[in-house]
RNA sequence: GGCGCUGUAGCUCAGUUGGUUAGAGCGCCUGCCUGUCACGCAGGAGGUCGUGGGUUCGAGUCCCAUCAGCGUCGCCA
C-alpha cells in the first residue's frame, strides 16, 4: 500500500509513478471535455495536470466541473505516466498527471479582474490595486524569487567575508542636506519630529567607531523627493562599511559580492576585476559619469579639426573656448535627412543648440554643414579621429565642454537604443573613480559635496588647499550598463578634518554642533579609519531581470505618484489622531 | 510643479468626414464533447464611451474644464 505523499505542483516526475499524492494549489486553467476534465493545478513551484474521469470518480468529476480559475483546491490521486504522445514538454511535470480520486474545494475565487495564468498586458493601476493577484502571475513570481536569491547571495557572501548584519534605527533625526525627509510626529514630545532615514550613513560610521569592523544591512531607505520613473519613496540598499579599508579593499569585496550574486541568482558569469575609469575619463569618452560600456561609440574632441572653419557657428564656438565633440554612428549614413532632423530635434531637447551631421554616403559625404565648410581635409580628419568609414555618420556638437559632453552622452545612449546595442542579457560593470570632492551648487553658487560631506579627500588633498573644485575624493561608483548601482567612499575619521569640510561647505560652528555634534564627538574617541559603499537593490534586481520598471521587482510598490493603490495610502487621518500628535494641517485651497 | 500620451464591455483593443441599434478577441454564463494543455463546437449575457460643461438638428468622435493611469523634465548632498 502506498503512503500518501504531499507534493508541490512542481516536483512529481515519472519516477513517482504509482505513488498516491495530495496536491494543493490554485486552479490555473481547466479543460472540460465532458467525459474527461483536465485541471492545471498551480503553486509557486509549478504546474501539475490533474485528470478527472467521471466513470471512476463521479464525485470528483462533479466538483471538477464546477471549478473556475483561481479556486483553491486539494486534489488527491495516483501519479501516473501520461499516455504516450500526450506528454507536455513545456512543463517540468509534463510526463505525469494525477488521476484524481477526490477533489476538495478549499476556497472559491471570484472571477479575477485580469488573467492570472499568463503575463498578458494589463493596466498597471489595476495590477497595483489587485497586487495580491498580480503577484500570482508568472512574471512577478519569477522576479520576486530572483530577488530572494540575489539578496540571499549577498548575505552568504558578506557573512563569509566577516561582515555582521546589524539593524539601524528607522526613527532618526532630520538631516540638513540632501533629499527631503519623511517626518514622523512625536506624540510624547510635542512639536518634535523624527525623520525616516535616507540611508543608514551616520549609524554605520558609528558602528565602525563601535568596533564591529565589518557591517552590512539590507536597509530600507526613505526619500520624500518628487516622483520620477523608477523611483520609489522607499527603496532598499545593500549598505556596508568596514574599518581600515583602502579603496582597493572595498572594490575587491564588491566585485566578489556582485560576481557571487549574479552567479548564484542568475547563473551569469561576471568577469572580475571590473574595468576602471576616472570620473574625468568617463565624461570625456562617454559623456556620462555612469557610462554604458556594452558598446563603444565614444566621444571625440574634434575642435582642432575645425580650426579656421568657414562654418561660423563652430568658429564662434572655438573662439569662445567651447568644445566641438563628435560621435560616429556605424551605419548611420542610411539615415534619411528627415531622420537626421529628428535626431537634431532630439538633441535640442537634451539642451543642445543644434546638431550638425556628416553622412558618409557611398556617393560622397552629405552634411548639414555649409558646402564651403565641408572640405575634404575636414572629412578626412574627422574620419581618422572617429574611425568612421563609408556608410557611417558623424554627429557634431559645439558647446561649453561639460554641457556638450552631457548632450553627446545622451545622444550616444539614444542611438544605441535605436540600434539595439543595449542588450539586457549582457552585463558590463565598471568602476568610476577619482571623483571631485566638491561640485558647484548651481542655485547658491556655493560648494556642495559631490557624494556626501563625510567623504575623505584623496591622499595629498587633506590640506584642502587651493581651489576646492580641483580636489579629488576617495569616492568610487560602481556602474552597470549605464546605471549607477552604488556609490561609496573612504570616510573622514579625523574630527578636525571633518570640521574643516563642514566649514568649507558653509556650515556655521553652531550648525555643525547641532546637526553633527554626536558624530564629531564620536570621532574624538579613537574612531578607526573606515569606508564603505551602498548599492541599490531594486536597480540591481531590475537589471538582472532585464525589466523596465523598478515596480516589477518590488512586491508591493507605490505607483508613480507614490500612492499604494491596494491599501489606498496615504490617506487623511482623523482630527483626533492629529490632535494627539500636536499637529495641525494647513491645506491650500483647490485652485479655481 | 511643467510637458506629453492614454481613458470605449471584466481584460486587451478597433470605432471612417460628427449621422440608424457602439464592435472584435479573450474572459464570464448555458449546452455539447474521453487526451486536452491558450482544448474544441454552438448559443447567450454584458456599455452612463472616465466625469462635468459647451458647440450642433445630432457627439464615443469637435471645444473647454476636471479626474485618473503611464511616460518625461525640474528635483534626488
Amino acid at each position: 500500500m502506498n503512503q500518501l505523499r504531499r507534493a508541490t505542483c512542481g516536483e512529481l516526475t515519472s519516477a513517482d509513478e504509482g505513488s498516491a499524492a495530495l496536491l494543493k494549489g490554485w486552479v490555473n486553467t481547466t479543460r472540460d471535455h465532458g467525459g474527461l476534465i483536465f485541471i492545471d493545478l498551480r503553486d509557486r513551484f509549478g504546474l501539475t495536470q490533474v485528470v478527472v474521469d467521471p466513470r471512476s470518480a463521479p464525485a470528483a468529476a462533479e466538483v471538477a466541473a464546477s471549478l473556475r480559475s483561481e479556486d483553491v483546491i486539494a486534489a488527491q490521486g495516483l501519479v501516473r505516466r501520461r499516455p504516450a504522445g500526450t506528454e507536455n514538454r513545456k512543463l517540468a511535470t509534463g510526463e505525469i498527471e494525477i488521476a484524481a480520486e477526490s477533489i476538495d474545494v478549499l476556497n472559491r475565487s471570484k472571477t479575477p479582474p485580469f488573467p492570472i495564468h499568463d503575463d498578458s498586458d494589463v493596466d498597471e493601476g489595476l495590477r497595483l490595486r489587485y497586487r495580491y493577484l498580480d503577484l500570482r502571475r508568472p512574471h512577478l513570481q519569477r522576479s520576486i524569487a530572483l530577488r530572494h536569491r540575489a539578496v540571499k547571495a549577498v548575505r552568504d557572501y558578506l557573512d563569509s567575508r566577516g561582515f555582521l548584519e546589524i539593524e539601524t534605527p528607522m526613527l532618526i533625526k532630520q538631516t540638513p542636506e540632501g533629499a527631503r525627509d519623511f517626518l514622523v510626529p512625536s506624540r510624547l514630545h510635542a512639536g518634535a519630529f523624527y525623520a525616516l532615514p535616507q540611508s543608514p550613513q551616520l549609524f554605520k560610521q558609528l558602528l565602525m567607531v563601535g568596533g564591529f569592523h565589518r557591517y552590512f544591512q539590507i536597509a530600507r531607505c526613505f526619500r520624500d523627493e518628487d516622483t520620477r520613473a523608477d523611483r520609489q519613496p522607499e527603496f532598499t540598499q545593500i549598505d556596508l562599511e568596514m574599518t581600515f579599508p583602502t579603496q582597493e579593499d572595498v572594490i575587491e569585496i564588491m566585485e566578489g559580492m556582485l560576481a557571487h550574486m549574479f552567479e548564484a541568482a542568475l547563473g551569469a558569469k561576471v568577469a572580475t576585476p571590473f574595468p576602471r575609469l576616472s570620473h574625468a575619463e568617463a565624461l570625456r569618452r562617454f559623456g556620462s559619469d555612469k557610462p554604458d560600456l556594452r558598446f563603444a561609440m565614444e566621444l571625440h574632441d574634434v575642435g582642432p579639426a575645425f580650426t579656421g572653419t568657414e562654418f561660423k557657428i563652430f568658429a564662434d564656438a572655438l573662439s569662445r573656448g567651447n568644445a566641438i565633440l563628435a560621435l560616429a554612428e556605424t551605419g548611420g549614413a542610411s539615415r534619411s535627412r528627415r531622420d537626421m532632423d529628428a535626431l537634431a530635434a532630439l538633441a535640442t531637447t537634451f539642451g543642445a543648440k543644434g546638431l550638425a551631421w556628416i553622412s558618409l554616403a557611398p556617393d560622397g559625404p552629405k552634411s548639414s554643414l555649409p558646402k564651403s565648410a565641408l572640405t575634404p581635409q575636414l572629412v578626412d580628419s574627422l574620419k581618422a579621429q572617429t574611425k568612421a568609414q563609408e556608410g557611417d555618420a558623424i554627429y557634431l556638437l559645439a558647446d561649453e565642454r561639460s554641457l556638450a559632453q552631457a548632450i553627446a552622452g545622451k545622444l550616444r545612449l539614444h542611438i544605441a537604443d535605436e540600434r539595439g546595442m543595449r542588450d539586457p542579457k549582457q552585463f558590463a560593470f565598471c568602476w568610476v573613480l577619482d571623483f571631485p570632492l566638491f561640485e558647484r551648487d548651481e542655485e547658491s553658487q556655493g560648494l556642495q559635496p559631490a557624494h556626501h560631506p563625510f567623504t575623505a579627500p584623496a591622499p595629498g588633498s587633506e590640506a584642502l588647499s587651493g581651489d576646492p573644485l580641483q580636489l579629488r575624493a576617495q569616492h568610487y561608483d560602481v556602474v552597470l550598463n549605464g546605471m549607477e548601482l552604488g556609490s561609496g567612499s573612504i570616510r573622514i575619521h579625523d574630527p578636525a578634518l571633518q570640521r574643516k569640510i563642514f566649514t568649507l561647505l558653509g556650515y556655521s560652528d553652531d550648525d555643525v554642533e547641532r546637526k553633527f555634534g554626536f558624530l564629531l564627538e564620536a570621532f574624538e574617541y579613537g574612531a578607526p579609519p573606515h569606508g564603505g559603499i551602498a548599492l541599490g537593490v531594486d536597480r540591481i534586481i531590475l537589471l538582472m531581470a532585464g525589466g523596465e520598471s523598478i515596480r516589477e521587482v518590488i512586491a508591493f510598490p507605490k505607483n508613480q505618484r507614490f500612492q499604494d493603490l491596494m491599501i489606498n495610502a496615504p490617506t487623511p487621518v482623523e482630527p483626533a489622531a492629529l490632535k494627539e500628535l500636536h499637529v495641525r494641517t494647513d491645506i491650500p485651497p483647490p485652485r479655481t
